[in-house]
DNA sequence: GCATCCCATGAAAATGTTTTCAATTGATTT
DNA sequence: AAATCAATTGAAAACATTTTCATGGGATGC
């Protein structure tokens, strides 16, 4: 196969000389092939089968100032959401055909200013932003770069205080937080814990903001515990904690740690759930293999990536967005570890 | 801040004005800083980093014909196990100052090849091919992919039949499941089946050669189970396929089966360990949140994925390597679904 | 039959780097 | 003092496209 041979080495130069034509009407062929007469076009795209020809993506992005590519900030991989997010978007990304470069925050080194630089210089037409654990200055510096770069952003699975400034597609975490809770309390608990994390996610802050609504409403007193994420570390702070508090319902911002707690207590000869409710966050995998199954707030993470993906794909085309602030359906899926009717 | 100000758009020519030099020393004052007196370079690096400039990666790329980006083509990244290799690729790649452009396979449209050829036209310095369900039309695929297009290739997690033509970075699975086997086998135990996935992955092809291999050395009679790696389909396979069968030990292909099939089993009044033992693959999160705690091979994902993103560099940089099929070590992290000694 | 307009095309500029090659400078050797 | 050499720098070419602008040739309108 003479394809083959040259296949990559073949550059425009080459496919407009075999075809007899000059090189703006072979960049015309394939980008704009309504420009070109169709017997012309013809002749151009047989020759370009013909050595097999494929345009440089440098010489294209350089000349043409679009890469076809976005980048996806986000924190730690191994989080199943974000992991979930990302097969979200890289189907939809494909479907617009677009390429996906990927960045993950390096938990040491907080270069995150750094990061964007760089992905600055890598000339992507978007950027989706997955990391929940955004400041002030982080906001202001990705609103800097929607503004002066004129690069679209769009939140992923986060907001930041109902600004719209930059487009988010979530689900309302507040509202989950508070039916999950207000779920408990029909229950008949009376002492129920939020167990959140003790770093500041702005999704964790949300769910927070809701339970605490339920239990006031309900005037009972809330209690928020903070822990880390690491099942070592806070399997024992739960042993800890819950010797002096008397519990008998829990929402945990994340399955994993509401299967570590249920875990802890069923090693306390604690009832899962008859002596305490305990429900988590998203529906991960981890929420069907726990004995018992665990109640959570269903969280369509797949579609919050696929359609951040495609809100982004708008942008770079400049079509107008229905809304700025995107807020998918959520669910709540009843299992076993919650008393149900 | 007159960084931010002016972030991205500067290029070398603004630097190379501010700094009073020519464009090649600003470029060289970059990439071959030891080619540029120390003061110059100070001087150069000054204004790089008082402008914020940062050079435009098309142009870099196509001026040196280098991309210093490599494509990873990863199956469904929910797997866990993907997920935290990509944690391990992203670091390296940082670390060498790769960029990672992501490509995920869809479950449907098995067009694989297509998507090879679009990593080629995106000009990457080399690929990461993280699919252990590789066919023999895709290895040739690959090898000629390197072939033809000197473009370095690493597989990731994955050997196939031991040829060496692409360089590998993986575990001895087969001895992982040698090793897992003997230790069931030494507790005494007789009726020790394998829980295999129906889809043919070559990593779980070496954990199959490594049980036959333990089970026939003792005489006892292999017996491989195939299902699907989803939850609510196993589940009720385990049901079906139990009932019929005596079972004392069991060897999962994954941490998230055999959890499902410890849940299984105690539904059904088994006893884990005592009535049987239970082992997973991994050394997932989930081993740790399942109770009782799995014991399982524990493979040091992370550094897989980190390894062979080094073999890569090292590959795109013309350096030798050692070896072309790279074992790392593994172990086995006793816990309480089997019995210890 | 002439002016006008549109269509198809090509020449050349533009994109922002790296790299080659030549030139300059300053130091060292003879 | 001349010659050689190394270190430093700059000018310009190269990289492979897209895009702008100009042009020639038909077709259309009057």
């Amino acid at each position: 196969m003479s394809k083959k041979d040259r296949m990559g080495k073949t550059t425009i130069y080459d496919v407009a000389g075999a075809a007899k034509v000059s090189l703006a009407t072979v960049s015309r062929a394939i980008n704009n092939p309504e420009k070109v007469k169709p017997e012309t076009r013809e002749r151009v795209l047989n020759v370009i089968e013909e050595l097999g020809y494929k345009p440089n993506a440098f010489a294209k992005g350089l000349a043409s100032r679009k890469s076809t590519t976005v980048a996806v900030l986000v924190p730690d991989m191994s989080r199943a959401s974000i992991a979930e997010m990302m097969n979200g978007i890289a189907d939809i990304a494909r479907v617009y055909k677009y390429s996906v470069l990927l960045y993950i925050l390096d938990e040491e080194d907080s270069s995150e200013e750094e990061i964007l630089r760089e992905i600055i210089a890598a000339q992507v037409d978007g950027i989706l932003y997955l990391n929940d654990e955004i400041t002030p200055q982080q906001y202001d510096f990705l609103l800097n770069i929607e503004r002066e770069q004129q690069i679209p952003i769009v939140l992923t699975n986060t907001t930041y205080h109902e600004r719209d400034d930059i487009p988010s597609v979530s689900i309302d975490y507040e509202r989950a937080g508070y039916e999950i809770t207000r779920k408990l309390i029909e229950e008949g608990r009376k002492n129920i814990y939020m167990v959140s994390t003790v770093r500041k996610y702005m999704v964790n802050d949300l769910k927070e903001k809701g339970y605490l609504r339920a239990m006031e409403e309900a005037a009972l007193t809330p209690q928020i515990m903070r822990t880390s994420g690491r099942i070592t570390v806070n399997t024992e702070h739960f042993h800890e904690y819950f010797k002096h508090h008397s519990v008998d319902g829990i929402i945990a911002v994340r399955d994993s740690i509401a299967v570590s707690f249920i875990n802890v207590a069923r090693a306390n000869d604690v009832r899962v759930p008859e002596d305490i409710s305990v429900c988590g966050f998203q529906n991960t995998k981890y929420a069907r293999l726990s004995r018992p199954n665990l109640t959570c707030v269903d969280v369509p993470i797949y579609d919050i990536g696929a359609v951040s993906m495609r809100v982004l794909t708008k942008l770079m085309n400049q079509e107008a967005l229905d809304e700025r602030i995107i807020n998918l359906d959520h669910g709540i899926v009843s299992r076993d570890s919650t008393l149900n009717d």
